[in-house]
DNA sequence: AAAATTAGATGATGACTGTCATCTTAAATC
DNA sequence: GATTTAAGATGACAGTCATCATCTAATTTT
């Protein structure tokens, strides 16, 4: 039957929700369009009447993920203006953020599915995305230099993404443990270079 | 037909370490077991004589790749007894190992996968495998204490994973080159905390 | 050399997948 | 209120997959 244009965008965005957490739960290839649809509360059928093909839904899904985890990242570093980066550290590198991927980062549960895709569009969202965040990282990085900072956002963020995705692959090993607390542990004692005279 | 114990062997080795590139370039989800015997030049149906089940080669595959690595790591860092740290970061993050996954790195080739995979047993052999590459990791950091080297090797393996699958993840676009090349100056650039009096 | 064993080929199984055609019915438009 | 439109359900399609049963021929064992 025929739904209200209301419902239909309240269903719209559902599907782009429901599918934006059981990708990064599961991956892309490890949920069917017929999954998500019943996760969403409607048969499969319907899905092409919102999207041209699966790999459409995974684009426009990791694209919404990423803006939303840049507003999360935005508002986290805000919430101490001292030391803005101490607590994206610390909310990232988590036995929770680790136990949880579906509201987690996508790019440490995607990216190596993404690295291995053949949609250049994915390419071009995760790129666009962890500028994104290395925006946000870079302003709150203390280097002295514009360049420095910029390095070390850069740095940091991949072993941010690195931990998580190695304490998730180790999971129920102590080792899983250790690299979460030790990364913290080592990213906040890195020092900054001194400025060469 | 029936062929000797010495091409039994032979193909089972093969089966291997065909197993191993191609789950590190396509996935554990995005190979067959058809497509696997093919290319080890044999047909689908011999291959529960060798293995158990697609998870059962995935394990030991992967298994082989990490003790494989682990070789590999050590004789790099042999390569310069003063600073085998730094060769094993210029061989790690470059173009020619983001573009050959096949090849490359177990771990930021697979450990989304992994992480997702239900199969403790894989868990376990990257843990190990992990371990084995920290050992030597922790010997080629310059920190004064073991403490310190240890974390400090966990910090720079992340770093590492964490680098090359966010520029694999980003290929094709600038990001990609500067993940590598800054993650590597970064590295490089990060100074030993002062000794705590 | 005969008998027993088994590596690997062929082929089939049932399950799952992305996609599309069709139908129904309610909303939107006139 | 009548007509048009389209959201979503139902069902089917062709393709792929992991796994297994069966058959064969060559190696091992006796």
């Amino acid at each position: 039957m025929k739904t209200s244009r209301e419902t239909t965008a309240r269903n719209r965005a559902k599907i782009l929700g429901i599918a934006g957490q059981l990708f990064r739960e599961r991956g892309l290839d490890g949920v069917s369009v017929a999954e998500i649809m019943a996760s969403a509360g409607l048969t499969h059928g319907g899905f092409y009447r919102y999207f041209a093909s699966k790999e459409a839904l995974a684009a426009e899904a990791c694209s919404l993920v990423a803006q939303q985890t840049e507003t999360d990242w935005h508002t986290a570093r805000d919430t101490d203006a001292e030391d803005g980066l101490a607590v994206l550290l610390s909310r990232y590198l988590t036995a929770e953020h680790r136990d949880s991927a579906a509201t987690g980062c996508i790019y440490a549960a995607l990216g190596c599915e993404v690295g291995r895709s053949s949609d250049d569009m994915l390419h071009q969202i995760f790129a666009e995305g962890l500028e994104g965040l290395l925006g946000i990282l870079t302003e709150a990085s203390p280097e002295p230099s514009a360049t420095e900072r910029r390095r070390a956002a850069i740095g940091r963020l991949s072993s941010l993404a690195g931990a998580l995705m190695l304490a998730r692959a180790t999971k129920g090993t102590e080792l899983s443990d250790q690299i979460l607390a030790e990364t913290r542990h080592w990213l906040e004692s890195i020092q900054t270079p001194p400025p060469t005279p």
